[in-house]
DNA sequence: CGGCTGATTGAATCGCCTCAAAGAGCGTGG
DNA sequence: CCACGCTCTTTGAGGCGATTCAATCAGCCG
């Protein structure tokens, strides 16, 4: 991968960040961008070290997952495709930021990345709105957290990756049931949920008995009623 | 309260966001903002409503609050005076937000925010670093609600509040008894933390019965041995 | 075929909620 | 001045949902 091509071939050129960019933001941006893979598992950074880096996520899935002292986690965010990963103008990082998924990150080391920012009013505007925007997911599922049984909260995000999956998922026929790809295993759900890997587990079985979902491999999931499937999340 | 004057006395001047601002900026900001009072319990604008205006806040507490379909509800973050209120660049309104006490705004219809935002980097830049800020705050919250049990969660607000209070705290001594008075009723309390006003009673009856902290009033707390406070928060 | 990891299921417990009633603080009006 | 009604808070009893602890099961790789 050359430095002057990295742009050229970028799988979510026109959703990311750079998006909305013109050509001299681009070029900025791109001087001082590079490609980086992680396996799944694999951390991209941890909470309380230096914070060193930002990047644009370009394929897979990354948690963003917080502690208490004791070391009870949590994810408190979830990362997909064209979405900004990081903190900028922070000193230390607050989250551990793990692949879900292989993934493949651009990324920009961070007093470049401000310098650059600061330059191009187009970009800092993008970067406002996108915080702006992850400002609000956060409060999103803040309710979630403080509101919603755990059915609600396994439906809900049923729901929420079949939204996502968009074009990945299948179907039969139109309106008939929707296979798709779950990004997270149970226990990530269940960190990302606010709950045990057992009651996500119960709760999934439970959807299943009711004949609302079938589950014919553990990461893939058939939604067969999804206006049943709605009932439950308490999407009113 | 004339145009001209409405920034040279404003009590939060040097730490809102026209805190770090120049003379143009100031200037700029100062030509649309109105000065705004919310008596206790009061709302500034309703969730689901066209997005009108942002503010500051010049004194006063306010809650912001999401609710479900269904009805349940939950404060999704709590600001103080010199915080940044609102959504800016958004159609509509995605919180209910509320006067908690007696309060005081400088309200910016949003349009005319919006345009001086983009004519002054400055701005932006403080925009973007307070919500930057807002959206930290918002998954500290989140591990909370997720993760935390009762008696931290009512240990740690009662934390939070002392470590707010400031100058407004008295002690009798120096590291001696601190008594503070909470901004919020047992009702917000409970609403905030993602809790039942019963349980918050509970845990602060747990409390005083352990000695750690007394109620002279309702809303008046004086917390009598923080380290015990602290242990009971979890903030190992 | 073992051994490993992740998922499921079961039984028992516990924490928080629900429902209900009593108590405290406070302004109003007789 | 005190009785009354209102709101907010506290306390109690009971139930439910999610967790905890533990065992079994399924898939996968060596």
């Amino acid at each position: 991968m050359t430095r002057d091509q990295i742009c050229s071939d970028c799988a979510v050129r026109h959703r990311a960040l750079c998006g909305a960019l013109g050509d001299e933001e681009l070029t900025a941006l791109n001087g001082i961008g590079r490609r980086r893979r992680l396996r799944r598992g694999e951390a991209f950074a941890w909470s309380g070290e230096p914070n060193g880096s930002c990047a644009n996520l370009l394929s897979g899935v990354l948690k963003l997952t917080a502690a208490t002292p004791d070391g009870r986690e949590l994810a408190v965010g979830i990362q997909y495709p064209a979405d900004f990963v990081g903190q900028p103008f922070a000193e230390t990082r607050d989250y551990t930021i793990t692949a879900v998924s292989d993934a493949e990150l651009c990324v920009f080391p961070r007093p470049p990345f401000e310098r650059v920012v600061g330059d191009h009013p187009p970009l800092e505007r993008q970067l406002l709105l996108r915080t702006l925007g992850m400002l609000d997911d956060s409060r999103r599922q803040m309710l979630m957290l403080g509101r919603r049984s755990a059915q609600e909260k396994v439906a809900g995000f049923l729901l929420d990756c079949a939204a996502r999956a968009g074009s990945k998922a299948s179907r039969a026929y139109a309106d008939g049931p929707l296979t798709i790809e779950l990004p997270v295993s149970r226990g990530e759900m269940a960190e990302l949920l606010g709950l045990t890997i057992e009651t996500v587990s119960r709760q999934l079985t439970k959807l299943r008995a009711a004949g609302i979902i079938a589950t014919p491999g553990v990461r893939t999931i058939t939604i067969r009623d999804s206006a049943a499937l709605a009932e439950r999340a308490g999407t009113a």
